[in-house]
DNA sequence: AAAAAAC
């Protein structure tokens, strides 16, 4: 029992002398070096301490400190268990720490006393939804302050936003939204999204909400910069908070001791560290004082401390694939009570790999059925493959298909200049000497270029700093965190920081080097020129990127930009010699079919890819169109494209069919 | 070819 008192290194008799909050402090990794001279976030100082006014009721620290929903044996959410112990005192001034301990087992929502965390330290009683006391130290660390931009959106232009289009298709799609008030979310997420200085929902939101309380899946093509964390956070919080938690199954009870498993209600899988925080902290500000109390979860970080983390209550879990599977390999995540599973970034992660972890997550573990749960899929695009996973995660979805916000609202100035690889370094100085002010985001494509540009930009005197795979994940929260404040304005990136990450300010973005999928492109160019307010993208451009000169023109066009007469010139030159190049970007079915929801444009979807059998085809070759490429090999439902196709077959990296083309490189 | 991601 002493044992259990003292796990996590928590000290839990709170009326000690020795128990000092700073004692052992501790900070997780995604808190570290964060809110400037802010106290350091700690996470376990007992409880009454950093909640002096709920000191009348000190016991209820017990609850709290686990408050999740992990191991109990109560098959009553929010009721009488929680109730007894945090009204009654019957625990004693000890604070009863009854949760998983030996004895105690039971523990449904104790309503978070996390404290140290402050966020979710409401609590869930009789069937209500009690939110905790405001905190100012906590509301300024996530919401910041008037003279901190870093934490908000400042200048954000949401009427804007109601130029975004939005398709939805499906059946009985609900009416989307125009407030958050009408129809109702709750009152307390309300307060929080008011906190936020969030005012009107942006277009996805408007549709997303809706669809989400009304217990429909969702299928939504969109980006970050559209809102769309908001608008799985918004419906999910909200139904939790009206809902209160939901019991741990019986079977899953009976768990002794230390061996303590979390059982959050909402999972949120996103292909990067950086975005998983970003959904983390957005999802700690939209839960701030509720009972609902965020973890999350990634690689690269101690996982001891993310246990600890997980053990004081976890209900709604952000994390990256790899270490989700790892935390379950270890019993330390049950994913038995999931209500709510959301694939961020989906297209991402298939391109990462990550395709294998997923499948092993939803179908491979203890996942509630497509039936049993409400499944949100984000993706920028719909390829084949996502179409696939949509195919088996979702049940009669939504489909939404939210217009580019970047490339197509015109916030964003787009220049394509020519420059020659030897000459970048000396155009980029340049461009650095004339444009002051703001922050700027400099892509690259290899980590040792990331390196060597931000080092010859340090050497100039700029104040640059950088972020890849390859540093590690203290220094890339470093990098952000300093780019995010201002401290460094000027970041070289490799692909990590192409997408999902929603960094105010950013001004200027220069691809300094070209991708080679114009959708990453336009991922890239979407940091800046974000929520409304106008960006510069700069690129440089030389023979070295002809790959995608066609659909770069393709999208400058569509964006009402100008096209650099040199940019036709050199699409003229690459479609008689160049062969092949066309169709291989995207072998998914791409933009074609990007936006489209293909149970309604028909087989154009899943044969994506598969040009297997007829693929092989001079549109392709030629690279005048590229969707009309994609669309031949899409009509192949039937035949090679389907079957044949799936995983990487059929004609990835080879859409003309096996063995026609070389390397594409 | 490169990047990302679990240890």
């Amino acid at each position: 029992m002493a044992d259990q008192l003292n796990m996590g290194g928590l000290n839990l008799n709170g009326d000690g002398p020795q128990s000092s909050p700073q004692a052992r402090s501790y900070i997780p990794p995604h808190m570290r070096s964060r809110g400037g001279g802010n106290a350091p976030v700690t996470d376990g100082p007992p409880a009454g301490l950093n909640n002096s006014n709920w000191a009348g009721q000190g016991q209820q620290f017990a609850g709290g400190r686990q408050g999740g929903n992990w191991n109990g044996d109560a098959p009553a959410p929010g009721g009488g268990y929680q109730n007894n112990r945090r009204g009654g005192g019957g625990w004693g001034g000890r604070g009863g720490y009854s949760g998983g301990g030996g004895g105690g087992g039971y523990e449904g929502h104790g309503g978070g006393n996390h404290a140290a965390r402050g966020s979710g330290d409401g609590q869930w009683r009789d069937g209500k939804h009690i939110p905790g006391p405001p905190n100012p130290r906590v509301e300024r660390e996530l919401f910041g302050t008037a003279d901190d931009p870093s934490k908000q959106h400042t200048g954000i232009n949401f009427e804007k936003y109601d130029d975004i289009p939005v398709e939805a298709s499906g059946r009985d799609v609900p009416e989307p939204v125009h407030q958050f008030t009408t129809p109702p979310l709750d009152e307390h997420l309300c307060r929080n999204i008011e906190m936020a200085r969030y005012k009107v929902p942006t277009p996805v939101q408007k549709y997303s909400i809706p669809i989400v309380m009304g217990g429909r899946d969702l299928m939504a093509c969109a980006q970050t910069g559209s809102g769309k964390t908001g608008g799985f956070l918004f419906p999910i919080l909200s139904q939790a908070f009206i809902h209160g938690p939901s019991a741990v199954p019986a079977n899953a009870a009976g768990q002794f001791g230390r061996q303590r498993k979390a059982y959050p209600t909402s999972l949120i899988l996103a292909p990067t560290r950086e975005l998983v925080s970003q959904i983390y902290d957005e999802a700690r500000k939209f839960s701030y004082r509720s009972w609902v109390r965020p973890c999350v979860v990634y690689g690269g970080a101690d996982i001891g401390s993310q246990l600890r983390q997980i053990e004081r209550g976890c209900d709604l879990l952000v994390a990256t694939p790899g270490r989700l599977v790892d935390l379950i390999e270890r019993g330390r995540i049950s994913l038995c009570n999931i209500k709510y599973l959301v694939l961020d970034e989906a297209d991402r992660m298939l391109d990462m790999g990550f395709e294998p972890q997923i499948r092993r997550i939803v179908e491979g573990e203890d996942m509630p059925s497509v039936a049993d749960r409400q499944t949100l899929m984000f993706s920028a695009t719909f390829p084949r493959d996502i179409q696939m996973l949509a195919r088996d995660f979702l049940k009669d979805y939504v489909f939404l298909s939210v217009g580019r916000v970047g490339s197509t609202s015109e916030n964003i100035t787009q220049k394509v200049e020519f420059v020659e690889d030897i000459d970048k370094r000396s155009v980029l100085l340049d461009i650095l000497h004339t444009h002051a002010g703001g922050l700027t985001l400099i892509f690259v494509e290899t980590k040792r270029m990331a390196d060597s540009l931000s080092d010859f930009l340090i050497n100039q005197s700029f104040p640059a700093t950088s972020i890849h795979g390859d540093r590690t994940q203290r220094e890339r929260e470093r990098a952000l965190e300093f780019f995010r404040n201002g401290r460094c304005p000027i970041l070289v990136a490799t692909a990590v920081a192409a997408r999902g990450l929603d960094i105010p300010n950013v001004t200027h973005v220069i691809n300094y080097d070209l991708p080679t999928d114009v959708d990453d492109y336009v991922h890239r160019i979407g940091r800046t020129g974000r929520a409304g307010n106008t960006g510069i993208a700069t690129a440089f451009f030389n023979r070295g990127n002809r790959g995608i000169v066609r659909e770069l023109i393709d999208l400058l066009k569509e964006a009402n930009q100008e096209i650099p007469p040199f940019l036709e010139a050199i699409a003229r030159e690459s479609s008689f010699g160049g062969g092949g190049r066309g169709g291989r970007s995207r072998p998914g079915g791409g933009r074609g079919n990007a936006n489209r929801d293909f149970r309604k444009f028909g087989g154009g979807g899943f044969g994506g890819s598969g040009g297997g059998g007829g693929g092989f085809s001079n549109p392709q070759q030629g690279g005048f169109s590229n969707y009309g490429g994609q669309s031949q090999g899409g009509s192949n439902y039937g035949g090679g494209g389907y079957g044949g196709g799936y995983g990487n077959g059929g004609g990835y990296g080879n859409p003309g069919g096996a063995g026609a083309q070389s390397s594409w490189w």
